[in-house]
DNA sequence: ACTAAAGTAGAACCGTGGTTCAATCTTCGA
DNA sequence: TCGAAGATTGAACCACGGTTCTACTTTAGT
């Protein structure tokens, strides 16, 4: 799968419209012809990019989901998962970005995945307010924000930059959580 | 500078590869050929749409350091602004996804301008941490995440929603400001 | 070794879309 | 009234890029 990572690798660099099959066919040391042998098409690139993103992402809620310890260490470690799976699989990236490039069949397919996710956070989220170690005076805006400051990652982060991937990813995390934590 | 908001629109619906310009020309009523007459191209489009929206955030950070009430009153005050000025202002998402799309010329206006804001941003997050009403173990990471949650909102407000942008400006940065403040 | 399936390549097709152009219509001050 | 500057149009140009086609090469099972 070495393929995907080239076209996400891409796709990244230069967005979904813009990345061309024969940068991504280059990228990947394929011929463009040779592309098209193991992908229908650039949609499917797309999808197969996304969809692994979302299943990397649904892992890690699973795993979180698990845990039984408080819910704001739960949280945490979710969201460094999340900025891990954003800034190492390269295929992340680009899975965040452009979820409407999609077909309508294929872009459904993403969807109803990302939505079981930002359900399940939200779930967490709402099971904290409960418990009473957290706060949101409203869970769906306060689990999408909180997505969005972990998901902004990808925009700004840069390898040649003076933190790991897993530094910036325990900072951005500790930021998120704090702006749900019961003080 | 209603072909300037026709274009933000699409922009946004599109985004801008894959926004057009005769989709452009006719949500501003406008021909294809004539709308060649008002910008030098496309380029130029997505330049003032950005510029716009940079200088509406500048106004924003001008206001939050003539305040002198405590910081985080002055970063929430900021942080609602930002919001209002994605979600109201239609050029204003146009401007936030979408910078690399520029030729460098143009593109290095754009960004001089962005980090302009977000140096001024980290500014009131250190200075609240010297006084100690914010807390931040990384200033720029967390800036970044602050502006993250802000920013994210444009990829999923949706106007049908049940709340106005001003409730949803308010939830998301209330969550933003919380995630610096001390507890 | 033989052959069928998969891998690889390069060129060509063709629609899309950014841009240009020449021509016509408005506006408005002199 | 006249004419120049700006507004507006529709069509045409042309490059870029997704896709397809056909032919050649390698691999793998019998």
């Amino acid at each position: 799968m070495a393929i995907i990572s080239a076209g996400a690798r891409v796709f990244r660099a230069r967005g979904f419209a813009a990345a061309g099959m024969r940068d991504i066919a280059s990228s990947a040391d394929l011929s463009l012809g040779n592309l098209y042998h193991y992908f229908r098409g650039k949609d499917e690139l797309l999808f197969f990019c996304q969809d692994r993103a979302a299943d990397r992402l649904l892992e890690a809620l699973a795993a979180a989901r698990k845990d039984r310890r408080p819910l704001r260490l739960r949280l945490r470690e979710l969201a460094v998962a999340h900025v891990l799976c954003l800034l190492d699989e390269v295929e992340g990236s680009a899975a965040h970005l452009e979820v409407d490039a999609l077909p309508p069949r294929l872009r459904a397919r993403i969807v109803a995945k990302r939505d079981r996710y930002e359900r399940g956070v939200r779930a967490l989220v709402t099971a904290g307010v409960r418990a009473g170690s957290l706060r949101a005076a409203d869970p769906t805006i306060a689990t999408r924000a909180f997505l969005g400051a972990l998901n902004w990652t990808a925009h700004w982060f840069r390898p040649e930059g003076p933190q790991s991937t897993r530094q910036v990813a325990e900072h951005v995390a500790d930021y998120a959580v704090a702006g749900l934590a019961n003080p």
